[in-house]
DNA sequence: AGCACGCCGACT
DNA sequence: GTCGGCGTGCTC
């Protein structure tokens, strides 16, 4: 009998079984799921590995396996999640055995040493494309603070002692690092349990109305009777669809089961989370989200595990949590792209969640008042059960949307970034002491450069990307490798002064409105505002607390919290998303307005939203405008059909990149012919031609992609699968990563 | 990823 | 001769 095991590493070549014979002592003990230590190559140290199958006998001269990890073994069923997974997103089976896993054990073995208290915090105090950036060129050579540095940058800022424990590092590296200016050591009392002092008073159950007791019955029937089934709830904001979620929560625990509760990570609010131990107590929650410190998270794992928490409460990778006794997954907010994962494994929790919620047999309610549109999709052919709340619960008005055609604002003489219309609402605002919120999805000052004599813009000289001017340092930034440079007066190209700065960001915003409204207080969260851990609350609560009257953002202030002091909401250019080169730009412009939206007026203070444009005829907007999802489903189906785009097909992109562009070239076709001949026996399969991506040089790094359209079945990933086996084996050099429906095709 | 193997130029 | 540069290929 031998074990077959998979190696720990995110080597492509390595991710097959290696076979391993099984000692007597542990005869009698190993299964499927344990993690073992292994001898592997000629290496001296111990590989991990993870048994995924048996055999009789192996063609292979099979060396021994040397330990089992204690306590951490997977079970069967999350074995063959892994391999499905592997398979679906065309990743290491390794990688997804990770996700498993308790936080921070995953890197290396880790003995079982006794984690103590610390009351030290590091933080990175770089940019994280800085730090990025130094490695990627070579100035930073030791390993060990190379580690140190992604270690913080993955964890946002981490215990000392975790440090010590979980990245191998030691205080020498750390001071050393200190030295240089790249972290920052703070003392600070950091609690493990991310509830203390938390004195939270008990809440009751409110009375459903007639539309929700509809949604919570159809869904309890599932809970009571242990069945399947996918739910689409669609509510608009302010309709309850919490209060449902908490009381079938509590359904699930009358039937000893636990639950499951996705949410965005940035909506993962302290606010949030406390309405779940309002109601439940905070002894049977745990929470997982990556602003946990790794002993923080480690540690919720646990409780999970012990079967203590019985509700979960998570970003994306909690869906893997080691629940015992499953009985429902809600994913809120469903239309989100950050259930997409971006990083190896490339999963989408939705998906995962599905697999799971159809192995335990309970019901998954995916809840949106912005319905993704393949959702939207399956709820309209049947897929998946059609739930709908119509009624805000407290009766609020929906806030009044005025658009304003940015073209006219020009031909009038206004070239500020805000409309009479608009500066108008601030002003009466402003007398009316309300709040207001400015939303423009640019950060920086000016996000090109270009000198008006010979039409020259400054490139970044390590991406085909234009700088951004940043005002404060004055000079201008790489927002994708961190590479800055002073500013430019004189066009590097002719000479010319005539310097010129084109399309402005939430810097420029800020300017213009302390100039145009000199008394009004105002506070700018983006990137570059928000760094710190908590920051992000730390600005929304000081926006909500000291009554700022104007809070400027990117994204980030679109999500998650709720301002009852806040009647005015502007949006300052409609537009940037919508020049995406992505099929969804539509679907990403409406969801976003219509957020932003739900940001006016939410209580018993009229709202009112000012959206400026320079496409005010882009249907995205006018259903915005009219906040009309219906109308904006229908029209976006029709276009998606007619395209051949999701939900009629699946995408999957195959990215190569590399420092030399002819090999990226070379890579590419040899790709695309590969594939063209392999599936080319296989109907309904579009293969495009290999192009240069969208932004075709990012670090050094040409890049090119391959895109495959069509609907893809279990045979035809399979060979996918096999095709790329074929392809990795030919090539050792260029990087190549696959991702199936991506939410980003940049 | 590591590490050995092996082929070829440089050098005490 | 033989030291060491790195391209290639393998790891049960």
């Amino acid at each position: 009998m031998v074990a077959e095991v998979i190696i720990n590493s995110t080597v492509k070549n390595l991710n097959k079984t290696f076979d391993y014979n099984i000692p007597a002592d542990i005869a009698g003990i190993i299964k499927v799921g344990d993690r073992i230590n292994v001898p592997f190559g000629n290496s001296k140290k111990l590989e991990e590995g993870f048994v995924i199958g048996f055999k009789e006998k192996s063609e292979y001269k099979v060396k021994d396996i040397v330990s089992i990890q204690e306590g951490f073994n997977l079970k069967q069923e999350q074995i063959e999640l892994a391999k499905w997974m592997a398979r679906r997103y065309f990743c290491n089976l390794s990688d997804c055995i990770k996700m498993m896993l308790p936080p921070g054990t995953t890197s290396k073995i880790v003995d079982n040493r006794v984690r103590e208290k610390n009351l030290n915090f590091v933080y990175l105090k770089k940019e994280s494309e800085e730090i990025d950036f130094l490695i990627e060129t070579k100035k930073l050579k030791s390993e060990k603070q190379i580690r140190t540095l992604q270690f913080l940058q993955e964890n946002d800022g981490v215990l000392i002692s975790d440090l010590e424990l979980f990245a191998d590092v030691s205080r020498a590296i750390i001071n050393t690092l200190e030295k240089n200016g790249y972290i920052e050591i703070v003392e600070k009392q950091v609690s493990r349990n991310p509830f203390i002092n938390k004195n939270i008073k008990k809440d009751k159950e409110l009375k459903l109305t007639n539309e929700q007791e509809v949604v919570y019955n159809s869904i309890s029937n599932c809970i009571e009777q242990a069945i399947y089934k996918e739910f689409l709830i669609y509510g608009i904001t302010g309709s309850g669809k919490t209060e449902i979620y908490l009381q079938l929560i509590r359904k699930t625990l009358e039937k000893n089961k636990s639950a499951i509760i996705l949410v965005p990570e940035i909506s993962l609010t302290p606010q949030m989370v406390d309405r779940f131990i309002a109601r439940f107590g905070q002894d049977i929650i745990a929470v997982l989200h990556s602003k946990l410190s790794i002993g923080e998270r480690y540690d919720q794992w646990q409780k999970i595990k012990k079967d203590e928490a019985k509700i979960i409460i998570g970003a994306r990778s909690a869906i893997f949590a080691p629940v015992k006794n499953l009985g429902l997954i809600i994913i809120d907010e469903e239309h989100d792209d950050s259930y997409k994962s971006e990083m190896p494994p490339r999963y989408n929790a939705k998906e995962i969640s599905k697999y799971i919620a159809f192995k335990n047999k309970i019901p998954l309610i995916l809840g949106s008042a912005t319905p993704d549109i393949n959702t939207f999709y399956k709820a309209q052919n049947g897929e998946v059960e059609f739930l709908k709340l119509t009624k805000r619960a407290n009766d609020s008005k929906l806030p009044s949307v005025e658009i304003v055609d940015l073209r006219e604002e020009l031909i009038n003489g206004n070239k500020t970034m805000i409309s009479r219309k608009l500066y108008d609402e601030i002003s009466n605002n402003l007398e009316n002491k309300k709040q207001t919120i400015l939303f423009l999805n640019r950060r920086g000052f000016s996000t090109f450069v270009m000198c008006r004599n010979c039409g020259y813009s400054v490139k970044c000289k390590n991406c085909n990307i234009t700088l951004t001017y940043h005002r404060k340092e004055n000079k201008l930034k790489c927002h994708y490798c961190g590479y800055e440079q002073e500013n430019v007066l004189v066009c590097p190209e002719c000479g010319s002064n005539k310097i010129k700065y084109f399309g402005a960001g939430t810097q420029k915003l800020e300017e213009q409105i302390n100039k145009m409204f000199p008394k009004a207080s105002t506070i700018r969260m983006d990137i570059d505002t928000v760094t710190k851990k908590n920051s992000h609350e730390e600005i929304l609560n000081k926006f909500k607390n000291d009554n700022i009257d104007i809070l400027i953002g990117t994204q980030m202030v679109v999500k998650g919290h709720h301002f009852p002091n806040v009647t005015l909401v502007g949006v300052i250019a409609a537009d940037s998303s919508l020049n995406m080169e992505n099929y969804r730009a539509n679907e990403k412009t409406f969801q976003i307005l219509t957020q932003v939206a739900g940001r006016a007026g939410r209580e018993n203070l009229p709202g009112k939203v000012i959206i400026q444009t320079y496409n005010p005829d882009s249907f995205s907007i006018e259903c915005s405008k009219k906040q009309d999802y219906d109308m904006f489903y229908n029209t976006e189906i029709k276009l998606r059909k007619q395209l051949n785009y999701p939900p009629f097909c699946d995408i999957i992109l195959f990215g190569i990149s590399d420092t030399e562009e002819k090999i990226v070239q070379e890579v590419s076709n040899k790709i695309y012919n590969i594939l063209l001949h392999k599936l080319k026996n296989i109907n309904n399969i579009n293969l495009y031609k290999p192009r240069p991506a969208p932004i075709d040089k990012i670090k050094n790094r040409y890049r090119y992609r391959v895109i495959l359209k069509g609907s893809l079945n279990n045979d035809s990933i399979e060979l996918i699968n096999d095709t790329l086996e074929e392809i990795y084996k030919i090539n050792t050099k260029a990087r190549i990563i696959v991702d199936i429906n991506p939410t980003n095709m940049m």
